[in-house]
DNA sequence: CCAATATATCTGCCTAAGCAGAGATTGCTT
DNA sequence: AAGCAATCTCTGCTTAGGCAGATATATTGG
């Protein structure tokens, strides 16, 4: 057993990094959901609408995972996306289990107009730090995120 | 105005800086409730025990404050731990309007038992890198945190 | 001292999200 | 081909958390 970076004698709750990790979602996440406030959509659909644009996820199932959000919840957001005609479902032909996602032009304006506020925020944000720190910090958290999802790919399987 | 990181040209949601954040924060989360599943209080309730316990914060403005969290939803939280005997409340002589937190042995072993499962999630989740990079991704961690409550105390000022 | 303001906690209300299970479709094995 | 398991979407239910306002107490300014 190789001995890991944290032991109970030692763990402060307040300096861990799930503390930080979870302070700093949350704090930029709300930044965000303000500057949405007089917007039409929130921020969680905006996000839906990006990662469809973006052609990253094109189903409900892809977005539940990549966004790690509940699939029958990621249905209601859809639902209320499509309501507003932002975006459109089309039953596939190949596989009639799945419904295709499309932005529509409305719903890629509504992409764009809110972009440059996500942007803004985050440049504000990061502004006390150099941009080499910030590439290391995405660095290092795209390798923690690689890591969990490989321990999810197990199902519980010990390091 | 100094360039940010991010522009709305090159911005990627799939891999910026909140995605990471949001994905790890929610998979990670979900890990350590996964092994709360057996205990009897949630993830959440043992982060304030955590907290009170450790003296960090001892009434429910400054736990709210501590953990960016609601406080008529932390009302309940506490609620429901004194209910279980895991805290006590007591009235503050000094000011009335407060109520101080402690405690109870029984807290106390509730805390101690599970945080070796806290601490053995992050420890495997943390597998894959090595302890100067953790030290390095906290660094850079914590420095984002005080920045963003630097911006939160000045409610809306820019860089 | 009094009025106005601020702070701490608590309550009712509402929405978002998780869970579990349904129905439809597909793929896999024999 | 047939049954069985897996997958995709959707629905009903439940709960956690955000918001706004209420109450009680404390502080500040005139």
């Amino acid at each position: 057993m190789i001995p890991g970076f944290y032991d109970t004698e030692t763990f402060i709750p307040r300096n861990s990094l799930g503390y930080l990790l979870r302070r700093i979602g949350k704090m930029s996440t709300s930044r965000i959901e303000a500057a949405f406030d007089g917007s039409d959509i929130t921020f969680t659909q905006w996000i839906v609408l990006a990662l469809v644009s973006t052609e990253t996820a094109n189903t409900c199932t892809a977005l539940a995972r990549d966004m790690d959000h509940n699939s029958g919840a990621m249905t209601r957001v859809i639902d209320q996306l499509e309501e507003r005609n932002l975006v459109a479902r089309k039953r596939e032909e190949s596989d009639r289990r799945v419904s295709t996602l499309t932005v529509t032009s409305e719903g890629q304006k509504m992409v764009d107009s809110l972009l440059a506020s996500v942007v803004g925020i985050w440049n504000e944000v990061l502004g006390g730090l150099d941009h080499a720190e910030i590439r290391q910090l995405i660095a290092t958290l795209t390798k923690l995120l690689d890591r969990l999802e490989a321990l999810e790919a197990d199902t519980g399987a010990s390091a």
